[in-house]
Parts: C-alpha cells; structure tokens; sequence
DNA sequence: TAACCTACCAAACACTTGTTAGGGAAGGGA
DNA sequence: TCCCTTCCCTAACAAGTGTTTGGTAGGTTA
C-alpha cells in the first residue's frame, strides 16, 4: 500500500516530508483540520498549493500521515511500560509520564488527534484510530481493575468513571501545553500523579 | 444590534428557531463546525439549506446563538454560587456540580465550546468567549488560592496547574456524557469531586 | 555535453461552499 | 373574498476548495 505517491516517477527526500509534516500539524492543529487550507499550508511553508502535491498525494494523506506516525511512536513507549510487570500503581505512574513526554515531542499531533479522532474514526481510512483506542482502554481499564483488586485503588468507584477521569485530565493537558515552558513534561506528570492519586485536599 | 434578521419584513417564530439551534448544534458538536455544511443541518431539520436563512442571517449567527446563550445560562447559575459567599471547599464543589448540570443541559454547546472557542476567541465576533474565560479563571482560581489559605487545599501544588487539571477535568466529561445515561449529573459530579478533593488511591 | 532527478511554479479544473432573490402554499383575520 | 403573515422551495451566484497537468530551474550523474 503505498502511502505517498511513488506510483509516479518521483521520489520526495523523507527530510523535507518531515518539515512539511511539521508544518501542516502546526496549522492543523491551531486551527483545526476543516478550517486549514492547503494554501495556508503551503504559505506557511513557502511554496504554493499545488507543490505540495509533489510530496504528498492528499491534504487527508497528511493528516493520515501525522497521526499514524504518532500513534506509533506512542505505542512503542506504551508497550514497553506495559511489558516491564510493573504494580498497578506504578504501572498508572508510568503511563502518565509516557503520556506527557509523548505530549511534550507531539503536542501539535495530539491536539489534533483530541479534536478530530472522533469525527474521524468513523472513516475507513483512520479506521486505525478506533483499533488504538480500544486498546487504550484495555490498558488504563486493565490496570486500574488490578489496582482494585490489589486494594491500592478505591473500590468505591464507578471504574470506567474514573478511567475517563484519568485518561482526560493527562491527555487535555495538550490543549494548554507548551514545549519549553516553565515546567518540565516529567515535573508536570508528577504534580498530576499526586492530584490523581492523592487529590488536592488537605488530609485530615 | 439585530442579531436575527428583523431588518427585513420577517418575523420567525421563536420556537421554530430554537427548534432549529438544537438541531444545528448536534451536527456542529458531531463533525465540528467547520466541516458542517448548511445544507447539513438543513437536511437533518428536514428543509432545504436557503430555508436556513428565513430564520437566521448567517451559519456565523447560528453558532454565535448557541455559545452566547449557553455561557449566559452557564453565568446565571455560577454567578448564584459565587455571590452565596460558602467557604473554598463548598464553593468549588458547587461551581463542579453546577458544571455537570450545564452540561447535562446543554452537551452540544459545550462540545462545540471546547472544540472551537480556542481560534474563535481569536475573531472580533466572538470576543465574548475571551471574557468569559478570563471570568472563569479569576472565579476558580480564587477560589482555590481561598482554599490553600484556609488550608484546606494543598499549598505543595502550582495552583494554576491545579486550576487547569479540575477545570479541564470537569469540562472534558461533556465528550462522552450523555443525557439519560447511567449515572445524573449529581451523582458524577459528586464522584468526580471525590476523586479530584481526595484522590483515587488507597488511604493508608 | 547529454540525460536525468529533485523540488517547485503557473494556471487551470471540477466541485463545494455560504448566501441571495423571487416565488408560492397554507392558514388566519378582516 | 382579499390580504397578510409564516414558512419553505427553486434556482442560481460568487468565492473558495482540493487537486491535476505541464513546465522549468538547478543540481547530479554518466
């Protein structure tokens, strides 16, 4: 399956693809997949709309391509936590640091992915999108039930409430994030951690 | 300032149009405003898409009715919590419930309030979104520096990382809430504030 | 020098978009 | 009966959309 268009006779250099793929996640994700125009990516980017179609063979190939990509990237780090037979606890404590360094390399990708997965899914080609997030769930649900079981999670709690619960406060966290900013991705997965689990009352 | 159009000889029934605002604001909370088409909405209301424009003078318009008059209900039931003068911990456990009844109320609006004040606010139109979210933060994260003083909330936490983790948590729910399901609105509101005053783990 | 490849431009295409203008059907009130 | 109001339709417009086609400047290779 061919994912650029190398049914023609070119061949685009994998380094520019890279910057132009940068760019569109920019745009894509400050103003929304829908409301981006080629022409603004390409404006962007300094060349004009129709040379874009010199690297890639559709504006749905692009968004495709950044997503996937980070979606791979992210399962790669979310497997290895996954594998290492850590405790439940610190299983969730190792997701969610993943998850902000993973915010922190691809915040334009995951804003994206948060505004439009949804909408997006139900196409054949981000088909993808439904099978990843169904195993996201099978992951954070998986492990906050063990986290019952081993009573180091409440019991009192509706499970999938709180699994959205924790899925949501990590990942919206793109919405406001910025790289370079005045908290590190780790200090930021800590301070969540102890909000998570510990909540931000004094304890009595 | 007409915000219909009572500039022409017309007068739609305020019924139809609200009929018709519920109708737009589901297909603009499912695909996302910019890649909802009037004739869209048109088909879902059972009419053709100039229909539209006998009750309203712009798609603008449209989307403009249904986030001023969501914020203005929104406001209405914060402002009563606000000005009841309660402590820190009962004044943000009612601005959470009070949350979870607007969305309760009004899903759509506050789908497409998250997924399109951030470049909205940026138009001279939709300034209003501007100022709500300055009133928002000065509402919550007062209360929470309230509460750090009267140390009832934890003062090791950066508080604006803590405004933003219960705002975001609380606002987020609209994307997988529906009306009608297992659990009201109170009774997530209060599992939520569980979670977010005391945490998800085990004491010990 | 000649052939070739990379990366872009210029100009157009077909289509979709929000929006408008004029008209007409149904019903109520005079 | 006639008029007026409400609500929608038909048909079109102009602007903007993603995409294609053919061409070309500049570098690399033979």
């Amino acid at each position: 399956m061919p994912k650029q268009n190398d049914s023609k006779n070119v061949t685009p250099s994998p380094a520019r693809r890279g910057e132009l793929l940068g760019v569109a996640a920019e745009v894509f994700a400050a103003q929304g997949y829908n409301a981006t125009t080629v022409r603004k990516i390409a404006d962007e980017a300094g060349m004009l709309a129709g040379s874009l179609y010199y690297h890639f063979d559709s504006k749905e190939g692009i968004l495709d391509e950044i997503l996937s990509s980070f979606l791979d990237e992210l399962w790669q780090g979310y497997d290895e936590v996954l594998a290492a037979g850590l405790g439940p606890r610190e299983t969730i404590e190792a997701l969610v640091t993943e998850s902000f360094r993973e915010i922190d390399r691809h915040r334009a990708a995951v804003a994206i992915y948060q505004k439009e997965s949804r909408h997006l899914a139900q196409q054949e080609r981000f088909a993808y999108l439904v099978e990843s997030q169904q195993k996201f769930e099978k992951a954070w649900l998986g492990t906050l039930e063990r986290g019952v079981a081993a009573q180091v999670f409440r019991s009192d709690l509706d499970i999938r409430l709180t699994y959205r619960f924790v899925r949501d406060t990590v990942w919206v966290a793109a919405s406001w994030y910025r790289p370079g900013g005045q908290h590190s991705p780790e200090e930021i997965a800590r301070q969540y951690l102890s909000m998570v689990l510990d909540g931000i009352a004094v304890r009595i």
